[in-house]
DNA sequence: TGTATCCGATACATCAACGTATTCGATAGA
DNA sequence: TCTATCGAATACGTTGATGTATCGGATACA
């Protein structure tokens, strides 16, 4: 499988760049439910409400847009997780107070919870992840979205903890790992069971008590207690620190 | 899909037994190799060396075919890990020594290592999860599988810590099934890299050292220190650690 | 308004996998 | 040894997805 995007999708007329987008929206959709092999050229047009005419005069392959859609999807979600960073960063900065657990636990959900529906996601991803392990090229494509991902990831979690006064007691990249296989695997269980994994409170119990049991309290520069910070504005006023963790 | 058995495979002429398990076991390369939907009855009955006909006096359909394939080799997998209970039962009651770090990571590694192939496994269990996520039947049985793995795997892990002197700070299940999908993801990411997963040393250390920090030490009973045992019995005496949590 | 170009629709030829109906051969039992 | 039955091979019709070659209409520009 080819896994080169078309050069970019700059120099597209405006009616063509339509056209590619309702057929990556359709592909995303029927992808999801039927799995990338069992889905049929003919039902992503139909979907999008083209033709197949459509489809020929802008891709060359199912596989080929495969493959754009999971770098629209991938750019999509770094997008997401920058913008997640922004909005959390004034709230990170502002407050104080000691940690709060729960809210420490949204936050980490919040983190792994990708810009669309779960589901879909989750269904697309596990394919792309089955995929990488029988094509090299296809498992470079993952692994370059991965570690651009865990990048990301890593600085705002890093973040957070430091704000939260805690520290991995493991390499960051190995915690960071944990909490996302934690979530994949919290996220597939309620995906069978027919839930939202959102709709779970224990979920985010689960993901508070890794979290603290794969941190350390830092201990303070003066020797003192480590402070807390609580992400919840209206909580005490012990103070922040400051250093940064990872 | 019907994931439903055929009764048992009793009652089957010697014959008709070996041609299905042939089929089976041809099915269980080509679907690795290819995937199930992208795999064709015929190339299965090629790889058998028998033609479609031998195939269709024997299943319906190439659904049927995988679903008899996966409970074959949920039931290898599960006698596979009882077989290394047995063959660990005498080395685990008969040390005294410390824990050796290197042999419980070793012994993770083992727990989760399937009686077949590695990356075989992993290819065909990862679509089955994937089949599980879209269909309730297949989630049902993956379920029920999941359990009776989780419940075996329990007994033996909880085995090897008790007489390591640890506990798990986490729910049992929820530890349990971190192990696992550590285990999962490093298998992955060797697959992905081409290498095999137990020529990767780090994956041991990364493995004892999630077992330490999702475990503490047991006070002893006489409030002495833990008791301690070694896996290994030519092993030192260096100690383990005894503050790995946070 | 006329015309050229772009792009999606249509129609068709091809192919591969499927499932069934039937045949053929081997094996077991009389 | 003969025969009946079981099980795999063979052959054929059907279906559905594919890709291409061509057509037609809309849009932009003179």
């Amino acid at each position: 499988m080819t896994l080169i995007s078309t050069p970019a999708d700059v120099l597209l007329t405006p009616r063509r760049q339509r056209t590619r987008d309702r057929l990556l929206d359709a592909a995303y959709e029927v992808f999801a439910e039927q799995g990338v092999h069992a889905s049929t050229v003919e039902e992503v047009c139909e979907r999008a409400g083209f033709t197949r005419g459509a489809f020929y005069s802008n891709f060359t392959t199912k596989e080929e847009l495969f493959a754009a859609l999971m770098e629209r999807q991938h750019s999509l979600q770094l997008a997401a997780l920058a913008l997640k960073v922004d909005r959390l960063r004034p709230r990170l900065e502002a407050v104080t107070g000691p940690i709060d657990e729960a809210g420490l636990g949204d936050l980490m959900l919040d983190f792994f919870t990708g810009p669309l529906d779960d589901r879909t996601w989750c269904l697309i991803d596990h394919e792309f992840r089955l995929m990488s392990l029988r094509d090299p090229e296809v498992a470079g494509a993952f692994a370059a979205h991965e570690e651009a991902f865990e990048t990301s990831l890593l600085a705002i979690v890093g973040r957070a903890l430091d704000l939260a006064g805690r520290r991995f007691v493991l390499p960051d990249g190995v915690a960071v790992r944990l909490l996302g296989d934690l979530y994949q695997d919290m996220l597939q269980r309620a995906i069978r069971a027919g839930r939202s994994l959102h709709e779970a409170p224990e979920a985010r119990d689960t993901m508070v008590r890794l979290v603290l049991v794969l941190t350390r309290p830092v201990a303070a520069p003066d020797g003192g207690p480590a402070r807390r910070t609580d992400l919840h504005p209206a909580a005490t006023d012990v103070p922040v620190r400051a250093d940064a963790t990872c």
